[in-house]
DNA sequence: TACTCGAGTGTTTTT
DNA sequence: CACTCGAGTA
């Protein structure tokens, strides 16, 4: 038997514990959040209110999905040993909202469900639409953009653009051409189901109780979603932070956690206060850049109250030098480098993955990752490109689709040398497939594409397959193997505010706090105070907020200054510290005197 | 098919 | 500033 009272605060432990109908809780930065839905669903199980298989969590990410089916299991695992869990299988299920709206899919329409394409896919058949259209050519590959903020909506919202309208419809016509479906139709199709009756009676009985990560960030059509997914009075449980809403760029909208209170009945909310993580300082800071700041007083239970320290410097490069000799002194001097040994400024000396330097957009982090390269600092920047979207992975991506079964005529038209080449070829490579585990696929594969099985790309290719050898997904393999951020590796990270959300480290160097930056140029403006705030509750120990007086992005110079929301914060939080002198002035002061 | 050259472009990111 | 993409040429 668990307990349930000692491993949860009050709060936490009335989310746990919420008997029948909807449920709203309200997570704060470091309350918790995790713990509660993983708890939740544990005791759900535990007290028999659900069966484990009748239960639907539903995250943004397959991270997330991954962590607290961990989660989940660890917790019922060590302490509750049911045959439903313990015989493997039974253990809820916990995806994303494109996985499970594309599971849903097929059970539901079996052969006639299309298969998934990527946004690079959708993109160029989004071009071979508007080439045939004869569209002049706006933006290349803006155009599926477009189309898929449209699609964020059900049904798709097209405000009245005929060409855009025509676009769409062509577009349509060639994913029905191939059998295909991209991320948005996954939601989209889904919800049309749901629409027959009988199929969401089903629902209903299948998965009579719902749960939801980071509410916040839902679209219009995951709402809609939602609400179709439960009754009225259904067992739906939702949990989000207004406050952290980041994603409006792509069509999120944290307005749907107040409709929430609307469109479902009796709903019960409960608001998480007391914050785990962030020393108090940091809250209040936070929390004053926040409008709609009078619902919650988030608490501290932390004793340290550290100042928010913000430094103002002459150009990125500076300001990249001070962050790496900073990260020095408190990691305590990498050992050839420093003299002062041992002092640190009377503070605990901490490792290099205990640090992180968050910025607005991913350019800010070269300066940085240059002035850490000279100081020999070891860093990881999270922003790794697609590895499908090189030409060589991607065709054998392709071609091991193709022969995995999953055929797709797109496919085998983008492959080099054309559809009708490879029609004429594959009966002739299937029987070779007999028996191959993923290495010897690959290989086969790269035999016949003809390419350098030497090339550096491929042989790491190659290590990665031999590593999972039974993968079936490539594309899966890859995206694992490139998600490589691991908190435990010595290292400092280097991470966008949005690749930041939902991590904690306990020193956090915000960089880039000027106007233009940190409020970006004509972005929204509460959504940028926003981020302000996830950046801010990063922070478990020490932040320093620090701001250029020049900064050339994308050749354009932006004039700096302190971001106009540090003036938003209470002064007696902060401490400014002055400006660097040059180190070595070029000509002495007295020279011009007199 | 493979290369160069110049114009154009440029937040944030998941599936 | 630095990169990608498409047109144009060999």
């Amino acid at each position: 038997m668990i307990d349930w009272s000692s491993n949860l605060n009050p709060t936490q432990y009335k989310a746990v514990t919420h008997r029948i109908g909807p449920l709203l809780v309200v997570a704060g930065p470091g309350t918790g959040k995790t713990r509660v839905l993983s708890y939740r669903i544990g005791h759900l199980i535990e007290t028999g209110a659900a069966k484990p298989d009748r239960i639907l969590a539903m995250t943004f990410t397959n991270q997330a999905a991954k962590e607290i089916s961990e989660r989940v299991s660890r917790l019922l695992d060590s302490e509750f040993s049911t045959e439903c869990i313990h015989n493997g299988q039974k253990i809820p299920k916990i995806s994303t909202f494109h996985g499970w709206a594309l599971g849903f899919l097929k059970q539901t329409l079996g052969e006639d469900a299309r298969l998934p394409v990527d946004e690079k896919d959708a993109g160029d058949l989004c071009q071979e639409a508007a080439k045939k259209l004869g569209l002049s050519n706006p933006k290349p590959q803006g155009l599926y953009e477009c189309i898929s903020k449209a699609k964020q909506h059900f049904p798709p919202r097209i405000n009245g653009d005929e060409d855009m309208e025509a676009l769409i419809q062509a577009y349509h016509g060639l994913l029905e051409k191939y059998g295909l479906w991209d991320y948005d139709d996954l939601l989209l199709e889904a919800l049309r189901l749901l629409e027959h009756t009988e199929i969401k009676a089903k629902f209903y009985r299948d998965f009579p109780f719902v749960l939801v990560d980071e509410f916040q960030d839902i679209s219009p059509a995951q709402y809609t979603l939602i609400k179709s997914m439960a009754r009225k009075d259904g067992n739906i449980t939702v949990i989000g932070d207004p406050n952290q809403a980041i994603y409006g760029f792509r069509g999120a909208s944290p307005e749907f956690i107040h409709c929430f209170n609307t469109d479902f009945e009796n709903v019960k909310t409960v608001v998480l206060d007391t914050v785990y993580r962030c020393p108090q300082v940091f809250l209040d800071a936070a929390t004053s850049l926040i409008k709609d700041r009078s619902a919650v007083r988030l608490k501290s239970v932390r004793d340290r109250t550290p100042k928010i320290r913000i430094k103002p410097f002459e150009d990125p490069a500076a300001e990249a030098k001070w962050v790496a000799r900073t990260i020095e002194q408190i990691v305590g001097g990498l050992s050839f480098v420093s003299l002062d040994s041992g002092t640190a400024g009377g503070n605990t000396l901490r490792s290099l993955s205990d640090i992180a330097v968050l910025f607005r957009a991913k350019a800010l982090g070269n300066p940085v990752a240059e002035a850490l390269s000279r100081q020999g600092i070891p860093f990881q920047r999270a922003d790794t490109p697609d590895p499908l979207a090189q030409k060589e992975l991607r065709s054998i991506w392709r071609l091991w689709e193709v022969l995995k079964g999953r055929t797709v005529r797109y496919h085998l038209l983008k492959l080099p040398g054309g559809k009708d080449l490879w029609n004429r070829k594959l009966p002739d490579l299937k029987p070779g497939l007999q028996g191959k585990d993923g290495p010897q696929l690959l290989s086969y594969i790269i035999d016949i594409l003809d390419l350098d099985p030497n090339r550096p790309l491929l042989r790491a290719l190659a290590r990665a397959v031999k590593r999972h050898p039974h993968v079936d997904s490539l594309a899966v393999l890859l995206r694992n193997e490139a998600d490589m951020l691991d908190i435990n590796i010595e290292a400092v990270s280097l991470l966008s505010i949005h690749a930041a959300k939902g991590l904690e480290f306990p020193v956090v160097f915000l960089i880039g706090c000027e106007p233009g930056i940190l409020p970006w140029k004509e972005a929204d403006r509460e959504e940028e105070r926003r981020l302000f705030y996830v950046g801010l509750t990063r922070a478990s120990e020490e932040i320093f907020l620090s701001h250029v007086k020049h900064r050339r992005l994308f050749g354009q110079m932006m004039h700096g200054g302190p971001s106009p929301f540090i003036a938003d914060i209470p002064e007696k939080l902060l401490v400014r510290e002055k400006a660097q002198k040059p180190k070595k002035p070029r000509r002495p002061k007295q020279k011009k005197l007199f």
